[in-house]
RNA sequence: GUGGUUGUGGCGAAGUGGUUAACGCACCGGAUUGUGGCUCCGGCAUUCGGGGGUUCAAGUCCCCUCAAUCACCCCA
């Protein structure tokens, strides 16, 4: 062939695509339930609003984005996430001239040039949400309520939500100084990142996946001890209404979230197994980010889930899902003489909102029969030669066998009474 | 960006330098001349991710390249 994908994007081919379907109908359906609306926005965006709205000290600014000149000389990027378009959306739409807080959803791909992995890909699809407007504790505990039931409510096992609160930019300050004295004595024995951490972001530290790194943080001075008052208020508020509302979680002091943005509440959630795509969703709030991209100052909180990793997540912990029936109705013409009535069939069962397929190649009758079982076709109307000189079709019950003759002006209506009277018998059982 | 493993029909998978590249599933056809799921029979890769090299001979050895996967890193 004259080329292949490339690295790190995906076909989601029709055999999968339904579970697709399923999951997002599902987060679409708890997204109404919680009160937030769909917000759509454009795939791709002037590049400074990443720079400046997830920080140019993240990695995911400094070597991860898809870049690109556009023939105005505009430069532009492939999102790498959704909460600075949707913030931006947000300023730019005045949506903060309406009731606040804005609560909205966002479904769709994002663009990281990483190494590719399981779970882990260049085009990859989130599903988000952010509240902008609102600095009240019930605002954060509603999203990790939210996220939490996400995968709850799918029947996953082991979903354990991390929390923590990273402070604000007063107690933050004095927490850096404090971690940096403490870090100071083993600076030359950090990994290379972390020593180049020390000075630009010494908090990443605490997220360190090297074993030397992670023993030396340890005893570290943690962020929770140097909370100024407001945060730390804050922040109980949040666990005590997150422990009122039933949602389990941990507090995890190292939890540090990559994105430069964050302030106060940050939380992750994980589902099974051990490993570095452990991580479905994560989150947080972000007070200033809305005032940093020229907007009001209006505090903001949200999540996204990784879409490829919460399927596989399902895959591997053996969840079944209802695959959907494709086919209400096979038509099954034999011989040339069949092909106008059974193109004609075929259009009028469809025009009255059945699901219908056949044959194109003049298969035999063995043939369409099995084709009609492989995509569990719930009737199947056979039209050969006898019955069009009778102006008749046969109407086939797959799942008994029974078989009746009609007439071919009856047929739609007849399959129609069929259909509902097989639905009814699947109901009772 | 670093290191490891892998790459044979649509899928899974044998093949330890020597003739026509096993087998299973799927698919197509027949037995059953107009009726699915079971059974039996038959068909289905001029070629082993791509390119180059060594050799009388390469799916098998060497080099390069692409891709997948795992760990690191990062994060969803």
């Amino acid at each position: 062939m004259l080329t292949t994908k490339p690295r790190g994007v995906n076909d989601i081919l029709p055999d999968e695509v339904w579970k697709w379907h399923y999951v997002e109908n599902y987060l679409r359906d708890l997204a109404g339930r919680f009160g937030f609306q769909e917000l759509r926005i454009p795939i791709f965006e002037h590049t400074e609003l990443f720079q400046r709205g997830i920080g140019d000290t993240s990695d995911v600014v400094e070597k991860e984005m898809y870049t690109f000149t556009d023939r105005g000389d505009r430069s532009l990027t492939l999102r790498p996430e959704g909460t600075a378009g949707v913030a931006r959306s947000f300023v730019e739409n005045k949506l903060y001239s309406g009731t606040l807080p804005g609560k909205y959803y966002y479904v769709g791909p994002m663009f990281r040039y990483d190494r590719p992995q399981a779970g882990r890909y260049r085009q990859f699809n989130q599903f988000g949400i952010e509240t902008i407007g609102g600095h009240e504790p019930a605002i954060d505990s509603e999203a990790v309520a939210f996220a939490y039931e996400i995968f709850h409510g799918l029947g996953l096992e082991n979903v354990l939500v991390h929390l923590n609160s990273v402070g604000c930019p007063v107690c933050r300050k004095a927490y850096r100084a404090a971690l940096q004295d403490h870090l100071r004595p083993a600076l030359h024995d950090l990994c290379e990142t972390c020593q180049t951490r020390f000075d630009r972001n010494p908090m990443r530290i605490l997220d360190c996946k090297s074993k030397h790194c992670h023993e030396l943080v340890q005893g570290a001075p943690s962020i929770t001890q140097y909370l100024c008052e407001d945060c730390q208020n804050h922040f109980d508020q949040v666990k005590k209404i997150l422990e009122a509302m039933g949602i389990p979680y941990a507090v995890d002091q190292n939890l540090v979230r990559g994105l430069d943005y964050y302030t106060r509440t940050a939380f992750e959630i994980t589902a099974g197994k051990e490993g570095s795509q452990s991580a479905i969703c994560g989150g947080g709030r972000y007070d200033n980010l809305i005032e940093e991209i020229g907007g009001p100052a209006l505090p903001g909180i949200g999540f996204a889930l990784g879409m490829e990793r919460l399927l596989l997540t399902l895959e591997q912990q053996g969840s079944q899902l209802q695959k959907p029936d494709s086919c209400d109705v096979f038509v099954a013409g034999l011989g040339g003489n069949a092909e106008i009535l059974t193109s004609q069939l075929c259009h009028s069962l469809r025009l009255s909102g059945l699901r219908v397929q056949r044959d194109y190649q003049g298969k035999g009758l063995k043939a369409q029969m099995k084709a009609a079982d492989r995509v569990a076709a719930k009737i199947v109307l056979i039209i050969g030669d006898d019955e069009i000189a009778r102006q008749a079709v046969i109407c086939r019950q797959m799942a008994n066998g029974e078989q009746t003759t009609i007439s071919v002006n009856d047929a739609v209506s007849y399959v129609q009474q069929k259909l509902s009277a097989i639905k009814v018998e699947g109901d009772i059982k």
